[in-house]
RNA sequence: GCCGGAGUGGCGGAAUGGCAGACGCGGCGGACUCAAAAUCCGUUGCCCGCAAGGGCGUGUGGGUUCAAGUCCCACCUCCGGCACCA
């Protein structure tokens, strides 16, 4: 009758759980205790509900979670929504429904879906990004970066009242004091060009435009000049990439990140444009009051600046190229060039970044009919303009080195310009004139400095450069500043207002919204509607949000909004203390808890977020807020959750089949049951026409595909033990695997066994196994038990779930056949499953009679006695070849073991009339008899 | 093109340079049953052999080593990311 039923036993364990406040963290962990931050990457509630790939991070971070706590240790453990997004918007946009209301239900959804798992969240601290009392802080924390500005002396972020002003801008007046002071804020506004996408009716961020096209949707985006509202992430640029290093992260994640960053180091160089009608002695005349002046840190109008990593391929400078956007473009061009180069600007303005990087790699450019004065030669050198030179890089402008860049390479090659080799590899090989070589070697036609080796001539010509005033090292990021503006309703609110002159018009000065008026509300919209134009929506709200009045002076309020990564920036210094109206976290609750000590999330989130909520961390604690430079200690990407395995034939035009190898894009795939499929060698055929080969593989889950596997399904047919011990039973969490049912039932089985082990399931009430007994465990169930203790304790802290697991079934195999079982190693499997299954544990616990709840039980600890055998089985190997086992003490010298190897009769008989050159005999692993080879003697 | 990651039975996967395939799914056989399901027990890499036993096996080809899934070199395939950053 008490079959193991976990629709009965988990929601009353749950309720239990919640009435009991059993996972309830403190304000502060206990004092000398340890403490453990666990914390997820909270999800987005889209209206889909949960995906199976949610639980698989979430049950691995239960998992240490609840072992912790069994340890003693104080746990944080939290959970919260991500909850502003597109999705909403655009279903606002479509229904009518306000954003809010649709979040509010998609969140209940979520959080009834994750209370189904048995997660031992502390939901009394749960945080919703998009709820007034969270969003007033994260207004309060972008006017923090608002108040700061990047020292650079410092390599910190300071108040912007501690910024020097100039005395030329001080002497200006108020208002260029002002405009100095924005032009230097960690948040600032740009008139920048950037993606705006007419269908979602936004600008989206570059990493949101992929191949030309928006992310979400893959609508065409244009590039349109806009006022924007960015974040100097990249004065931080250098810390975000050397804070990297003392990371328990991935190595690859830190390289992925590093190489977003993207920092290189090289040299500017200053290449003088001579006036049209320049004396033969402009150049001389210029290099001398560079000489005497210095290298100036703006370019000015005389000289054309570039930057470039291999200063010693000066020589080698055949053309200079610049971006089409280049502000000097225009003055520099020659007459009789005006019209192409202007048709070329257009053109490169219209186009995509699709069509920009995407198609035709060949090479565009056109001649401005203008050249520089090479700095060491003294020669001209021509001026060309091509979109293949990015403006927002660098200065915009590149020194072409054809011989020794393949990209300048391929625009020589294309436009026919000269190719001058000026490095040579170091091993001397010969290089044909006129090829190309981008690697380090010698210098060769390089005036003074031939012969150098590629690093002597970098830093030579370098301090040359510098000397002369002509050029300086340089650092240089692929990173740019963090466009942090969106032209959307459902998003925070900036804290800003725009100051407007008596006839309504912006005067281009701002001023925050004072703390204590935050937060700025959302204003409500008579109409969710996007526009035509890039005016965003909250533009077209009431007028009592729209227009406030500060001492007599009107203002009309930001209408753009933050972009969903603002409140996933900072939501796990929020859990630590959600509730607070005084500040954004206490400071004392701050140091006691972070940093996070295990961070566990999609590996999608491995550059943006990660790159941002660093970010922001480190303005927060250059201004004090928070007391440790880096928020996350150790981190893991948990893996993608692949569809169940699918088999795909596929039929030609004409109806019959085709060999998956030979198939071309018009034939039709057809999903086939695994029955009329078979492997032949290294692939799958059709049973019935073994020629025809058939692809197998898993797919992603989508709805499209249809092969989406839903949480709430699992949870009805297998219960949420069964989901969640599956899900970590599948492989390495950071693997990418398939789903599969039937390995769902195959865990469901186990958790039955482990039910059978401990409850009578043929009394009529819930009653112990008749086996139950108080006998004393034998040394044998001893040693099987504290070797699975072992092997389980272990494996949790190194995130090794299916290994755990493993172990634990062998346990549950070793016990079922026995006849008598010890309560003493029932107990402790008890309180060791409890973390994987903790619904069927706390059960399991109350039948043993014990007081609930098992999840908070004492851990139990290994006895090292059973870890060790006596007596210990090794293999003998012949010439690296198994030829027998003999069994010997532990601690057996290698003269014991090979004593005891060649008393085995056939060991003695595989050497008997052979020469042993050499045994090798490894104490407790194995033994290896070398032989002399025939014709050797020894 | 560049940068990661991965290739092990029919499938998911396990293995500090030391007995390849733990554990699970699936398959096969048995016990229980009138029968089936459920359960329990056994078996299950491939080939040869009645057996004892032998041979072959971790994507491919080389190498280091007494010993390689594991280390080194070259290559192939798949998955993911980046993509003119000078």
């Amino acid at each position: 009758m008490p079959r193991y039923q976990p629709s009965r036993i988990e929601p009353k364990w749950q309720e239990w759980w919640e009435s009991h406040e059993t996972f309830a963290t403190p304000r502060l962990p206990s004092p000398g205790g340890r403490k453990a931050y666990v914390l997820d990457m909270f999800p987005y509630p889209s209206g889909d509900g949960l995906h199976v790939g949610h639980p698989e991070g979430y049950t691995a971070t239960d998992i240490v979670a609840r072992f912790e706590r069994m340890r003693g240790t104080c746990v944080m453990h939290p959970m919260g929504f991500d909850a502003f997004g597109l999705p909403a918007e655009e279903h606002a946009i479509r229904t009518g429904t306000p954003p809010r209301e649709s979040t509010e239900r998609n969140i209940a959804t979520f959080r009834r879906q994750l209370k189904m798992l048995g997660f031992s969240y502390d939901w009394s601290r749960e945080v919703a990004t998009t709820d007034p009392a969270y969003v007033r802080w994260t207004q309060w924390i972008f006017l923090v970066l608002f108040d700061t500005w990047f020292d650079p002396e410092a390599q910190r972020g300071r108040p912007i009242a501690e910024l020097p002003i100039p005395a030329d801008v001080a002497a200006a007046g108020e208002p260029a004091v002002a405009r100095f002071r924005d032009a230097h804020r960690l948040a600032y506004q740009s008139e920048a060009p950037v993606n705006w996408c007419p269908a979602l009716g936004t600008v989206l961020a570059n990493e949101e435009v992929i191949g030309g096209v928006s992310e979400r949707g893959g609508h065409p985006v244009v590039r349109i000049p806009l006022r924007q509202w960015m974040l100097r992430i990249t004065a931080y640029a250098d810390r975000l990439d050397r804070e990297l290093d003392d990371l328990a992260w991935p190595e690859s994640i830190k390289k992925l990140q590093r190489d977003w960053i993207g920092r290189s180091t090289g040299a500017e160089v200053d290449f003088f444009l001579p006036p049209a009608d320049a004396h033969a002695d402009a150049f001389a005349a210029w290099k001398q009051a560079r000489a005497a002046g210095g290298f100036p840190a703006a370019p000015g109008d005389d000289v054309l600046r570039v930057y470039t990593t291999r200063p010693d391929t000066l020589y080698g400078v055949t053309f200079m190229v610049l971006a089409p956007e280049h502000p000097l473009v225009d003055r520099l061009t020659r007459p009789e060039h005006r019209a192409a180069v202007s048709a070329y600007q257009e053109a490169a303005a219209r186009k995509s970044d699709l069509d920009r990087t995407d198609l035709a790699r060949e090479k565009t450019g056109v001649f401005t009919g203008a050249s520089a004065i090479h700095p060491l030669t003294g020669r001209p050198v021509p001026i060309w303009i091509a979109d293949y030179v990015l403006a927002t890089y660098g200065t915009g402008g590149i020194m072409a080195v054809p011989a020794h860049d393949d990209r300048d390479f391929e625009f020589a090659t294309t436009f026919g310009l000269e190719v001058v080799t000026v490095v040579e590899p170091a091993d001397g090989a010969e290089t044909a004139a006129g090829t190309l070589f981008t690697g380090r070697g010698r210098a060769v036609q390089s005036g003074p400095y031939t012969g150098l080796d590629t690093a002597t001539f970098i830093a030579r010509v370098a301090t040359d450069l510098a000397d002369a005033g002509q050029g300086r090292p340089a650092v240089n990021y692929k990173l740019r500043d963090w466009l942090f503006s969106r032209q959307r309703f459902w998003g925070e609110p900036f804290p800003i207002l725009h100051e407007l002159d008596a006839a309504g018009e912006p005067t281009g000065r701002v001023r925050p919204v004072e703390e204590a008026s935050l937060p700025v509300p959302l204003p409500p919209l008579a109409d969710f509607k996007p526009g035509d134009s890039p005016d965003p929506p909250l533009s077209r709200a009431g007028h009592d949000w729209l227009f406030v009045e500060r001492e007599g002076v009107r203002y009309r309020r930001e209408t753009n909004t933050m972009p969903q990564w603002a409140g996933s920036c900072w939501y796990y210094l929020r859990f630590l203390d959600p509730a607070n109206t005084d500040r954004f976290l206490d400071p004392e609750v701050e140091r006691a808890w972070m940093p996070v000590d295990l961070y566990v999330g999609g590996a999608e989130h491995a550059v943006l977020h990660l790159l941002y909520a660093r970010f922001w961390h480190k303005v927060l604690f250059d201004r004090g807020h928070v007391s440790c430079r880096e928020p996350f200690g150790r981190l893991v990407n948990q893996g993608m959750i692949l569809g169940e395995m699918e088999f795909t034939g596929y039929r030609a035009a004409t109806g019959g089949w085709i060999s998956a190898d030979r198939r071309s894009p018009a034939d039709t795939p057809v999903r086939l049951p695994a029955e009329q499929v078979e492997k032949q060698g290294e692939h799958f055929v059709l049973r019935d026409m073994p020629t025809v080969r058939v692809e197998s593989r898993a797919h992603k889950m989508s709805k499209s595909r249809g092969n989406v596997v839903n949480p709430d399904q699992v949870v009805r047919d297998f219960g949420a033990d069964s989901l969640r011990l599956y899900e970590m039973f599948m492989g390495p969490l950071e693997a990418t695997k398939p789903w599969s049912t039937s390995g769902v039932g195959g865990v469901r089985t186990f958790l039955e066994r482990c039910w059978r082990l401990v409850v009578d399931e043929r009394a009529d009430a819930l009653e112990p196994a008749s086996q139950l007994c108080d006998d004393p465990p034998t040394d044998g169930q001893l040693r099987e038990l504290h070797r699975m203790i072992d092997k389980v304790t272990r494996d949790i802290q190194a995130l090794s779930f299916n290994t755990a697991i493993a172990r634990m079934m062998e346990f549950v195999n070793f016990c079922t056949p026995l006849d008598r079982r010890p309560r003493a190693i029932l107990e402790p499997f008890v309180t060791v499953l409890a973390p994987f299954a903790p619904h069927l544990a706390e059960e399991l616990w109350e039948v043993l009679g014990r007081a609930a709840p098992v999840s908070l039980a004492q851990w139990p600890t290994v006895e090292e006695r059973w870890l060790h055998d006596d007596t210990v089985e090794i293999p003998v190997q012949v010439q690296g070849k198994l030829r027998g086992r003999i069994v010997v003490p532990t601690d057996a010298d290698p003269a014991a073991m090979q004593a005891a190897a060649v008393a085995d009769p056939r060991i003695a008989e595989l050497l008997a009339g052979k020469t042993v050159a050499k045994v090798v005999a490894v104490p407790g692993r194995l033994i290896n008899f070398v032989l002399a080879s025939p014709g050797t003697t020894s």
